[in-house]
DNA sequence: CTGCAACTTGAAGTTCACTTCAACTCAAGG
DNA sequence: CCTTGAGTTGAAGTGAACTTCAAGTTGCAG
């Protein structure tokens, strides 16, 4: 088995088929197709689906995930150097975020407790960077499961 | 000054006042009204407000958050005690979701480094709690505006 | 060769968290 | 009193990330 069925790709990425043709449509991923018009995957995409899911856990729209799949030679499969590259850049995200949370988390008590959070002056509801700044749309993180 | 009108909350709390009238609809918030209609929020409404800007970059839905805050008294302004019950739950949130990408920094390079990330034992493609677990909707937590 | 699960498409539907609109009323300074 | 900025409503629109549907086609096991 050299290529993967989008069946098969679901199945070993955890992402539904719908999913995946909407990534393509989208530019994300790519496929070759069967003289019959199915989708058959190169094992190498199963690689970039890895990506784009840990991608959505940092938090990053799918418009980013692409800009940064785009960044990969498109005339050759990336090697383990490309994808070192790209990873080097989603740690830089991935820690910010975190040492957002992180402030939220040692400020939270003490700030809702003693009554401060009158938002002018409170960290927490205006962080020093721009993540309160707004922008339309969901910002879901955690799943409901979760809870 | 007793009260704010909507503008005033607004000004204060960085949230539009067509996101103040639609967390009214959606029960999060609530307001008295003049003899002419329009809405006076009482000054602990401003931490309510608040309270869901922080949630929100937590990652929590507007859903979940109502719930949070329909724990507090109804009979009365709440306490500071009140307000630390309730975030002493969002600390634990939002430890469980640092450590998530703390491990998911740890790993990033080596992992996508490594080539391992063929998803089925990837730690990070398919982390231990169900954070992974899909879900309809956009996930997105980072604003473009960070990028 | 047959049967059936798995695949194909475009269009429309869904959820979340809002925003925008039109048409109107209210509150307060001059 | 008059003007004007701020407020009111319900309905409809937006964008992200998908899912669902209907109607048809393909690929492989038996």
């Amino acid at each position: 088995m050299e290529t993967l069925t989008i069946g098969e790709l679901s199945a070993r990425s955890g992402v539904a088929p719908s999913a995946l043709r909407f990534y393509e449509r989208e530019g994300l991923i790519h496929a070759s197709r069967t003289s019959g018009n199915q989708r058959r995957y190169d094992r190498a995409e199963l690689r970039r689906v890895s990506f784009i899911k840990i991608a959505q856990q940092v938090g990053v729209s799918l418009d980013e995930i692409r800009e940064a799949l785009d960044s990969l030679p498109e005339n050759r499969t990336p090697t383990k150097a490309d994808w070192s590259r790209l990873s080097a850049r989603w740690r830089y995200r991935l820690q910010e975020r975190i040492t957002v949370l992180e402030r939220l988390r040692d400020e939270l008590s003490g700030c809702i407790g003693c009554g401060c959070l009158s938002l002018q002056r409170c960290k927490l509801a205006n962080p020093g960077d721009r993540l309160a700044a707004g922008g339309t749309g969901p910002q879901r993180i955690l799943n409901p499961a979760v809870s």
